[in-house]
Order: structure tokens, then sequence, then C-alpha cells
DNA sequence: ACCCAGGGTGACG
DNA sequence: CGTCACCATGGG
């Protein structure tokens, strides 16, 4: 992973990025935080507010070290993961290419642990726009305040202040009936439950270990152990992909077991990716109704 | 008024 | 094990 850093300005230009556009990446349904704003991507993780913009076909960020670059951003963009094999991997799914070819240029995020554990607990039937809206109106009234540009941003909640948030107050920034699971999931994180360590385990193990969280379900679950904790496995089974997998691949099993079956011989040991563009692929064109 | 949104829980069989 | 009503909220 290329990239030279301008220590003056504050600004890392990624060499040679392929397999990389923002769009994509940003709008697909597994962060929150982010927002387009005349001509760049403007979102907000890891308690900073970062800045994207296209240059030439070159991606650019700011405001950022070379240092912070490789202790935070590089992870977060999955910058080392070789995109172009993946969609080697890929290509004998005639499907799977039209969906890659669809949201070229997407990565899966490796977004932090207890941010997503929350946001995926508000989208349990619930959809995008509201999901975001609730995210921010909980990071203005919990969340510590940033400053970037002489403006005025919050970073996502710490697990201290939305554990000892009212949950009337928590209900008030939208989050209705997920107010008490969110109380408690940010309470159990801050009596020990230990995200972080979910990493060394096996997967079926760190997803049951997630799903005693009260408002953490199996697809919850999936969406948290891949979009936070590094695990290419988790396929999360929301409507869409129950859709694609019935309708474009022509499962037509019953059972849930049955179904996790088809799954792992269809797309392997990386479901968790070739998920994320069969998702974006099948909602943006509403395929598989 | 009704349906849906990146579902989950609890109750019941 | 499977099924099912119910759950806040806002937009279509």
């Amino acid at each position: 992973m290329a990239y030279s850093a301008d220590f003056f300005n504050r600004t890392v230009q990624l060499k040679n990025v392929e397999h990389f556009d923002p769009e994509m990446t940003l709008f697909c349904g597994q962060a929150f935080r982010w927002e387009r704003v005349n001509g760049l991507y403007r979102g907000i993780a890891h308690g900073r507010v970062l800045e994207l913009f296209m240059d030439g076909g070159e991606v650019r960020m700011a405001p950022v070290t070379a240092a912070e670059f490789n202790a935070v951003w590089k992870r977060y963009f999955d910058l080392d993961r070789d995109y172009g094999a993946l969609k080697r991997d890929f290509e004998g799914d005639p499907v799977l290419v039209q969906g890659m070819e669809y949201a070229g240029g997407m990565r899966v995020l490796n977004q932090e642990p207890f941010e997503t554990l929350v946001s995926f607990i508000i989208s349990a039937n619930n959809n995008v726009k509201r999901i975001t809206g609730i995210i921010r109106k909980l990071s203005a009234r919990f969340g510590e305040r940033i400053n970037h540009n002489g403006c005025e941003y919050f970073a996502f909640p710490k697990p201290a202040a939305l554990a000892n948030a009212d949950a009337a107050d928590l209900a008030a920034c939208g989050a209705g009936y997920r107010a008490a699971y969110i109380k408690e999931a940010a309470a159990a994180v801050c009596g020990g439950f230990d995200l972080e360590g979910l990493k060394d385990m096996p997967y079926e193990e760190a997803k049951k270990s997630l799903m005693t969280i009260k408002g953490v379900g199996g697809k919850v679950a999936d969406c948290i152990l891949l979009y936070a904790l590094g695990f290419e496995e988790a396929f999360p089974l929301d409507v869409w992909m129950k859709r694609v997998v019935y309708n474009l691949y022509g499962f037509c099993g019953k059972s849930e077991k049955d179904l996790r079956a088809f799954i792992r011989e269809k797309f392997g040991p990386k479901a968790g990716l070739a998920q994320q563009y069969l998702f974006h692929y099948a909602r943006m064109n509403r395929l598989g109704i």
C-alpha cells in the first residue's frame, strides 16, 4: 500500500490505489457517519473528522499525518487487502461478477466494534436514512465534541456515556423501542464484555457470544463480525440477501441451517465480502423482488 | 389507512 | 426445533 504524506498540509495521497470508490464504500449501508459535501466526503471515526477527495483518480485524505494514516485509516479502509485477487477468486460466479462490476471499488471497512454494535442494533427493522439520523442525534447528545476547521462535530458516544444515559433520552433520539437494548449493550461493554476479544475466537463462538446481547440476533451479529471484527466469513442475511440467494441463486431450501450450508458452499471463507457486493447490487437495482 | 425498512424477542406449540 | 404477534418511528 503505497502513499505519500504531506506533513505541512496534513494530507495523505494514496498511490495507484485500485478498487477504491468512496461513493460505493461509504454509502453501501455498512457505515452511517459519512456525508457528501460539495466535492468531498466527510466522516467521523476514531474520534476524528476525516475528509476524502478524489484528485485526478487518486484518493487524498485530510487532516491526517503519516503516523495517523498507518495507525488508523489504513486498516479502516481495508487498504492492505488485495481486491484484485479477491475479484479473481469470485470470477467463476456470474451473478457475483455482475455485482462486483456494479459495485466495483467497494471495500469492506474495518470499523470500531462498539459503534458497530450499537449502530446495527439500531438497524433492526429500520431503514438507512433513519438509522443515520438516529446515530447522528445520539452522537450530538452523548458524544464528545470535535473541533474541525472551526466547526463542531461529535464522536460516536463512548460505552459509559450510553450506559449512563436515561433510556427515555435514547428513545428521544429516535431509537424507539431499541433504547433499552442500546443501554443494556453499553452496560455490558462497561461491565467487561470484551468486544476486541471476540477477534481471537472461532466465528461460531464469537457469533454466539454476541447474540447473548439483547437486540443482537444472527444478522446483526454477522454485521458486527464482518464490519468491525475482521470475520470474512460472516454473511449478514437480511431481506435483500435472502431475495438474492432464493431468487438469483435458485436456493429453495427451508431451514436456516440449509441456507447457511448453501452460502458456505457457494461463497467459501470470504462469503462476507461477496455478500457486500451482492447486497449493494441487489438493493440499488431492486433485484430479486 | 397501510406497508416497508440491512430484525429481534418472547410466547407458544 | 418452527411460527407469529409485536415492537417505535418516519417515509412512501
